[in-house]
DNA sequence: GTTCTCACA
DNA sequence: TGTGAGCA
């Protein structure tokens, strides 16, 4: 078995998960409505969790802590499965894919603005 | 007893 | 987001 079907493989109840995360219940099945998770479902209709669900609703606790709201949580992750290299291309870049670039470096981890996360600065992009 | 969906004094 | 209702 590999870890990756290990990590994906739909285990664990939401009650499990409300321990593992300090989430409510209403909270995780937020989150769900809004794409950030998918567990699967069984028997009678029961959210089950895999422990990367887990992984995932971590990390929005991270972005929620640094003031994201979920539209700004929904772009992270998109930018986070395509990612792009400012470095590679400097040149030849419209200001607007700048723009989106560099949001994608703040939000990446690849810059260290401990300022520039803050909702009130990050919200302007996300309207 | 636990989870689900829906709706809002 | 919380919370209560009514089911399964």
């Amino acid at each position: 078995m590999t870890n990756r079907v290990r990590r994906t493989m739909p285990i664990l109840p939401i009650s499990i998960v409300m321990q593992l995360t300090d989430l409510t219940a209403r909270q995780i099945r937020y989150y769900e409505e809004h794409g950030l998770i998918s567990p699967a479902r069984t028997d009678g209709n029961k959210r089950m969790f895999s422990l990367n669900d887990v992984d995932v609703l971590f990390e929005i606790k991270d972005f929620l802590d640094q003031g994201l709201n979920i539209a700004g949580i929904k772009k992270m992750f998109e930018l986070k499965n395509q990612p792009t290299n400012v470095m590679a291309e400097p040149k030849n870049l419209s200001d607007d894919e700048l723009r989106r670039i560099f949001r994608e470096e703040m939000m990446t981890g690849k810059l260290h603005d401990r300022h520039g996360l803050r909702q009130g600065d990050l919200s302007r992009f996300y309207h």
